[in-house]
DNA sequence: GGCTCATGTAA
DNA sequence: TCTTACATGAGCC
């Protein structure tokens, strides 16, 4: 139920049986149905039975309207042979649970706790402050800028200030290295200890394993999310955060089997925007941020350098976000007006990627929402709002929502087909995690080649775009050992 | 105890 | 002033 009303409308905070009655039906306005006595849900019910019995009543009240409404505006399908049948896998997943070696988590966090208080105490005696609480953003503000007074030129504002994050910090640097230096390490090694060590430990269940939870309407793009802990930002970018990824493991005579989709987002923009070039460039599987790079720069593919394919990636991803000159200026610490000509490159080498985007904004301006492939729907009432800024952002949203919202249903299609199969054929393989891209199984040694084999096929499957679907896969005894 | 803010992880 | 999430500690009520 919550999760057809989610559908109809992602963007809401709840989903709530008595909220939906409300929504969804004329029949019974709150008032009413706690006089009726026969749909009360806020708590007067004498006993868990009668609320249950109360509930199912509600249900039957909801659930044709919502049908319906479903049905009237195409998300039937959508409902029932992808979110619906996702139900039970997320179950399943949260109750199997990932496994987690807590010594080594252990260790990790015993040798970040000690980095933390070294630091601690360095920067308190470099700042001859014997309470600095370094965690706060309110202290850090009035050192650096009232009593150092360092030059604040260049530096972002919050509401509250001077911002003190570490692109701020590292413009600050060269004002007083002897404390700054040290101080992005503290952060840097607080955020894992604190978030990942102590976060991660305090969530292993009894059986020494982590149970997440999976949201299936929370994000309004389609995707899922995860809670208690978040599974969806355990650090992999650099070496340090990513020795966390070693905790999470595999019982004895099984192995982790990390399946991920290759720049899922990019081949979306290729077949939504159907761009000849891009599609070209997957197709004949080129290395895709080289290729753009190429076509940006000018150059021979030959001759991209390290430099300009970085670029390329980051103007890439940024496209899918609704970027805008300023924000790609920011992102590659350049000035606007040249990241203007970069990204005024990339619309001439791609045309119907610009295209698309103008396309896409304008029609959820006209219909009030966006809509993927699989017709799952996101209304934007940003695009009508007198607020320019908010008006912007809702054009942002709107060009992010069809492309990400479009991975998001592929992976999500994967999921219950995987789930089948693995079913179906008798395997003892079982999904333990998904992130947004990737999924993660615990394979039994004897069920390796074929479970491996079959993920592949059913990812690479589970839509036919204009472009190739790539699915890299790995094996390990950890998430960390199985990745790349 | 709950709320907002600032910060920082991920795709 | 580039999307989507969630967790943390500080600081406030």
């Amino acid at each position: 139920m919550a999760i057809a009303a989610y559908l109809i409308d992602p963007a809401e905070a709840r989903y709530e049986l008595a909220d939906l009655l409300e929504k969804h039906t004329r029949f019974a306005p709150p008032g009413d149905a706690a006089s009726s006595g026969q749909l009360d849900l806020d708590g007067t019910a004498a006993g868990p039975a009668e609320r249950a019995g109360r509930e199912a009543l509600a249900v039957h009240h909801i659930a044709g309207p919502i049908e319906a409404s479903l049905d009237a505006q195409g998300m039937a399908n959508l409902y029932h042979s992808i979110e619906n049948p996702l139900v039970r896998v997320l179950a399943k997943m949260e109750h199997v649970g990932v496994g987690v070696d807590t010594n080594t988590l252990r260790s990790i966090n015993e040798r970040l706790t000690h980095e933390v208080e070294s630091l601690g105490a360095e920067l308190r005696e470099v700042a001859g402050k014997e309470d600095l609480n370094l965690n706060s953003p309110t202290q850090l503000r009035a050192l650096l800028f009232e009593e150092r007074e360092l030059s604040p030129v260049g530096v972002k504002k919050t509401k509250s200030g001077y911002s003190t994050d570490a692109q701020t910090l590292e413009k600050l640097k060269d004002q007083w290295p002897e404390f700054i230096q040290p101080l992005l390490r503290h952060r840097e090694v607080e955020k894992l200890r604190g978030t990942y060590g102590e976060g991660l430990l305090h969530e292993v269940a009894e059986d020494g394993r982590i149970h997440a939870t999976f949201n299936q309407t929370v994000a309004r793009t389609g995707r899922l999310s995860s809670d208690r802990p978040n599974l969806h930002n355990i650090p992999v970018r650099s070496d340090e955060g990513r020795v966390f990824r070693t905790a999470f493991v595999t019982p004895p005579g099984t192995k982790m089997l990390v399946a991920d989709y290759n720049q899922i987002e990019l081949r979306c923009i290729a077949h939504l925007a159907a761009d000849p070039g891009l599609i070209e460039a997957f197709t004949s599987g080129q290395d895709i941020h080289n290729a753009t790079a190429a076509r940006v720069f000018g150059v021979d593919p030959a001759d991209v350098t390290l430099e300009q394919r970085s670029k390329a990636k980051m103007v890439s991803y940024g496209l899918a976000y609704g970027m805008e000159a300023y924000g790609l200026g920011q992102r590659l610490n350049i000035p606007t007006d040249e990241a203007a000509t970069i990204l005024e490159a990339y619309f001439v080498a791609f045309p119907n990627v610009k295209a698309y985007m103008d396309a896409t904004v304008q029609e959820a301006r006209k219909t009030g929402y966006t809509e993927t492939l699989f017709g799952r729907r996101r209304p934007i009432p940003e695009l009508l709002n007198s607020n320019w800024r908010i008006r912007q952002a809702g054009e942002r949203q709107a060009m992010n929502a069809g492309i990400q919202g479009l991975a998001a249903d592929i992976f999500k299609v994967a999921l219950v087909r995987i789930d089948e199969a693995l079913a179906a054929g008798g395997h003892q393989a079982e999904l333990v995690l998904q992130v947004h891209d990737e999924v993660i199984v615990e394979v039994p040694d004897d069920e390796r080649d074929e479970v491996g084999a079959q993920i592949v096929e059913i990812m690479r499957d589970a839509a036919e775009l204009d472009v190739p679907l790539e699915v890299n896969v790995s094996w390990g005894d950890t998430w960390a050992a199985a990745k790349g």
